[in-house]
DNA sequence: GTTGTTTTGTGAATCGTTTCAATTTGTGTA
DNA sequence: TACACAAATTGAAACGATTCACAAAACAAC
């Protein structure tokens, strides 16, 4: 029923081979005979079936991605940087979630295989990357992103958290503040501990400054909100003069309890800074100051390490781990006093 | 290099046909050849070659779907509504976007007649269907999701505006509210005006309701707020008492500007409902009541749509639409006097 | 007109799976 | 033991694009 290569073949009176020579390498066709081709190309309508293309070369013109969901902005930018890299190489990215669910995971791992992809990126749900050394050694290469692989044997990108941390404090610091508090949790997250960490080593750096955590069960509005509340509830002198929360969904709903008129004043009486530069960060009615990810470029080196990876073909699997520095957004929420 | 049926039948002992049958029709095959042949293939690390199977399948066993912006969440919540009504069948989905631009469209759509999907699912950019009309005469099924088709020759799936609005502004009267605003815009949107259209329809049944039309640029919470500063601008009797904003963001807006100490207190002075009921909608400092989409609802419809089309063949290209009706979501912002 | 060189065009073989008509094996009954 | 019938297995053909060794044509130089 579909029109095949024969078919336009013979409508246009030439072989097979030249069909798909003027597909292909259209330089290598004189030019009425492109023309010729092209003109039963149209009149046919002919599709070019990729399924067979790809059974011939062996391998898909793409790329797969698993994320942990689709719906994080961070994952979107990630993906959005991915296609845009892998479009350079003239490949696309599938792009999949596992909904942090290691089954679904698996299926989209298999999935992938099936389709003979040149490479998975993925951001693994769980520590158990056994599954991921099977597919590597069946010829499928693999990238961590957004985790610092534990096993050495993997490529990665990922950001460096701790960095972003100190600057995120560094900043507080800098314009004067000297009671911070970091609200966040909860600390089995790696990131959320490391983001801890280098607040930590900001703050032994300079004496008199304080650094007091508030622990949250999520890294939400409502767990925000929760931590603003127990700000307002003390007495004017026992509160900080500023707040690094973990993330911005924590920061903003720190800010939404402390705009009300009981509250404090942004950012004079307080400071915040959140951290991820959402969308939302900056449309908050006070804009807020964040920690950036460089998010598209890491999608974008994720897929040229893999090609490259795929470029040493069996030999030696080559190991490279690529760590990003964050980048801090200033805007109105921080300020000296 | 990759392992085929072939290697597999030989390190089982038995033909090619064997080997796919037990891939596929398991219980076709006595029990004890199917253990020999599952154990043969875990030892190769055999994996299916899907472009194969698809050639001879002459079909994929994916569905495409276009959308606008996957960053979204209105079409993401499509695609998990798609997704789980492919899943039903035994297929998956193709997620891309156009990011509105026609060319990526076309770009999107080719890549899906080459893979031979069984349908496509598309938010059209504009209002031209002619590239949609040949790939249907092709043989590929279309359903346009989220746009009544003009052109009648579309299947669809969309929801219905209008009776969204009117929703919207039942409640506000049905509490008591008597001078309501209308923020949203531009009016060149058909979901806009649409929504608008519901609205005065409800007034229209009531004696002595006033609505008035706040334009807006854009429907971002920018233009939100600066409609919440025109309205806390003006003297207390001047003030509605009621506001239904085009979307939730532009209610977002108009809530953090009411708030501030000089504002309105929400929902007492002014109630305030929002449109599309998005996850920040419920975790707004005064909880959102919104009208929410049945977007998943549209996912899932719109694949079984697209699969009985697909199934009636060539014959008659049977055209049906399907139109949702939205759902009103009380929640904290809208309340009596 | 012969020879050498480049440019175009040809078509059979190939990729890996599924299908299906034909064949073999197995089971139960007389 | 023979026969009928069901169950299990076989293997060649087919899907459609690409490749590549080879053939044909076109052109240039002498």
């Amino acid at each position: 029923m579909a029109i095949s290569v024969r078919d336009v073949a013979k409508a246009a009176g030439v072989s097979v081979g030249t069909v798909s020579n003027v597909l292909n390498t259209p330089n290598k066709v004189a030019e009425k005979t492109v023309t010729k081709v092209q003109a039963a190309i149209d009149k046919l309508g002919f599709v070019r079936n990729d399924a067979a293309r790809q059974l011939r070369a062996g391998k898909s013109r793409s790329i797969g991605l698993v994320v942990l969901d689709v719906r994080n902005p961070f994952f979107t930018d990630l993906a959005r940087g991915a296609e845009d890299a892998a479009q350079e190489f003239n490949m696309s990215v599938l792009l999949a979630n596992s909904d942090e669910i290691a089954e679904r995971e698996l299926a989209m791992l298999s999935l992938f295989e099936e389709q003979r992809v040149h490479g998975v990126l993925v951001t693994p749900v769980s520590d158990d990357l056994e599954p991921f050394k099977k597919a590597r050694d069946r010829g499928t290469p693999i990238v961590l992103v957004d985790r610092k692989s534990k096993d050495k044997n993997f490529s990665s990108v990922s950001v460096d958290d701790v960095a972003g941390g100190y600057m995120a404090v560094k900043h507080l610091i800098e314009i004067g503040r000297k009671k911070i508090v970091f609200a966040g949790g909860p600390m089995s997250i790696q990131q959320v501990s490391d983001r801890l960490k280098g607040a930590q080593k900001a703050v032994a750096e300079q004496l008199g400054i304080s650094l007091e955590v508030i622990d949250c069960k999520s890294l939400t509005v409502l767990e925000g909100r929760a931590a603003g509340e127990q700000i307002i509830a003390r007495p004017k002198t026992k509160r900080p003069d500023a707040v690094f929360a973990a993330n911005d969904l924590v920061a903003l709903g720190v800010m939404q309890v402390c705009l009300k008129p009981e509250g404090m004043s942004i950012p004079k009486e307080l400071s915040l800074i959140g951290y991820d530069d959402i969308a939302y960060a900056s449309t908050a009615l006070v804009a807020l100051t964040s920690i950036r990810q460089p998010t598209h470029e890491m999608g974008t080196k994720a897929v040229e390490l893999l090609l490259a990876i795929a470029e040493d073909g069996d030999a030696k699997p080559r190991v490279r781990h690529i760590e990003f520095q964050p980048e801090l957004v200033i805007r109105d929420s921080t300020s000296a006093k």
